[in-house]
RNA sequence: GUGGGUGUGGCGCAAUGGCUAGCGCAUUAGACUGUGGCUCUAAGGGCUGCGGGUUCGAUCCCCGUCACCCACCCCA
């Protein structure tokens, strides 16, 4: 065929969805111990609203959004992220008047046009949490918790929590200012990359991988240095709320997100196996974009985890929930028994148990065999002689035990077993 | 967007400027006339990513293109 899937995308394979099933399964049962609850909100949005939250000059406004006219000539976009749309639809819903204070999280996808990489496509799949309507740093705590609680649930091990603070955006001028002065001397030995960042945001200058760029990085201030009385007071609580609750974090004082609407506390999980982009989370508050979209001011917090990053380091034998409840494969022989066992398959459907039927009148061992692959727990086993006498030979997969029963039994035998 | 690598049955990989493009796994069938996993035997399955060029002849060499991988960048 000469359509493929278009550049950056993928399709998830059964086999596959198990995993991605089990992951959102894990993730809903989490959020809802810690009172989050779902949203679900358009992937389709007006441009403006991602320019004006994310920033116009981040590279994901300024090159990687999918953006098209509508008929009527509006600029829409498909979302890059979720956390606008959310504060979008919290204030247009009128939550802020309301209840004020909110926990939701979200799972879907999201787009971005970057070139494609061993976990980066450009339809990837995102699993988040915003909580909007406080500034306690008790809330700033339960989120890593909780974010650190579904790495745990989804059995993935040896990741790290980094975390930062960026404080208020006064805080952040100030310290951008603080920032200009002292690299003023420093500009012929930054990149040229660092040069151009000098200009447009200076802060990612701290998040420079360029060796040269990391000396004079490490001789700079850091944002948490230089905090107001009440961003340092919320960071410090915030750090001692962790430890009480014993929650691992390594602090990195040159920690800085890429997206503008970032305020105070800001943290990022990485995972040394997935190579260059092994981010598999991020987050941070946001305390100023709810008032800055027109809402009630409020202060906020949320990450998001990258599904596919989540799946390369997850193992998918963890993951998949073993079910123990039965699931019955019917091998028949000859036509008559055919017909009987089509029609017993509904009964078993009608409770629950899931049952199986071969279409291509295979041979019995062939049937077996397929039984064994789809990891049937019964083989239900019908022939001209069982037939006759009313009966079906149930055959356990697992201890190959075989005894005929009675077949008006066999849902009630089927059952005992679930 | 920049640089490098790769592209061969469903999957993982060989091979050579020239005879019918091989192997492992998987699939199907048989050995075992009504019984899965192990073993053995056999069979089916390929426009060698796509387009062009060089050549008597290209899967191999060259150019383009597309896709994936790695790094940069960016980020989840």
């Amino acid at each position: 065929m000469d359509i493929k899937a278009v550049r950056g995308t993928k399709d998830i394979n059964p086999d596959e969805a198990d995993s991605w099933q089990a992951i959102e399964h894990i993730a809903r049962l989490t959020f809802g111990a810690y009172g989050f609850k779902e949203i679900r909100t358009p992937i389709i949005e007006d441009t403006n609203l991602f320019k004006r939250s994310i920033g116009e000059t981040t590279d994901i406004v300024e090159k990687e959004m999918y953006t098209f006219q509508d008929k009527k000539m509006r600029s829409i976009s498909l979302r890059p992220e979720a956390t606008a749309s959310i504060v979008r639809a919290y204030i247009e819903n009128g939550f802020d008047k309301k209840e004020g204070f909110v926990k939701f999280y979200y799972i879907g996808p999201m787009f971005r046009a970057e070139r494609p990489q061993k976990g980066r496509l450009r339809q990837f799949h995102q699993i988040g949490v915003e909580a909007i309507g406080s500034r306690s740093p008790f809330l700033d705590a339960e989120v890593l918790l909780l974010l650190s609680r579904l790495l745990n649930n989804l059995s993935i091990e040896g990741f790290t929590l980094k975390i930062n603070s960026l404080g208020c955006p006064a805080d952040r001028d100030n310290f951008k200012a603080l920032l200009r002065k002292k690299l003023k001397n420093h500009l012929k030995s930054l990149c040229t990359e660092c040069n151009r960042r000098f200009e447009k945001n200076v802060l990612r200058i701290l998040d420079c991988k360029e060796e040269s760029c990391r000396r004079i990085v490490k001789e700079m201030p850091k944002t948490a240095d230089n905090l107001c009385r009440d961003c340092d007071g919320h960071y410090a609580s915030l750090k001692s709320i962790l430890n009480e609750n014993s929650l691992g974090f390594s602090e990195d004082k040159d920690l800085v997100r890429g997206l503008d609407y970032y305020t105070g506390t800001v943290f990022e999980v990485t995972h040394p196996s997935l190579g260059s982009q092994d981010a598999i989370g991020a987050g941070g508050r946001y305390d100023n974009l709810i008032e800055q979209f027109g809402g009630k001011s409020a202060g906020a917090i949320g990450f998001a985890l990258g599904v596919e990053r989540l799946l390369l380091v997850s193992d998918p034998d963890k993951l998949r929930q073993k079910s123990d409840k039965p699931c019955v494969y019917f091998a028949t022989i000859g036509s008559e028994s055919y017909k009987a066992a089509f029609g017993l398959l509904e009964r078993l459907r009608a409770n629950g148990i899931s049952a199986h039927i071969d279409y291509e009148s295979k041979s019995l061992k062939a049937q077996m065999k397929q039984a064994d692959r789809m990891r049937a727990t019964h083989v239900a086993i019908l022939g001209e002689d069982e037939l006759k006498k009313g009966e079906i030979l149930l055959r356990d997969m697992k201890t190959s035990a075989q005894k005929s029963i009675k077949i008006e039994d066999l849902l009630k035998t089927l059952l005992k077993h679930s």
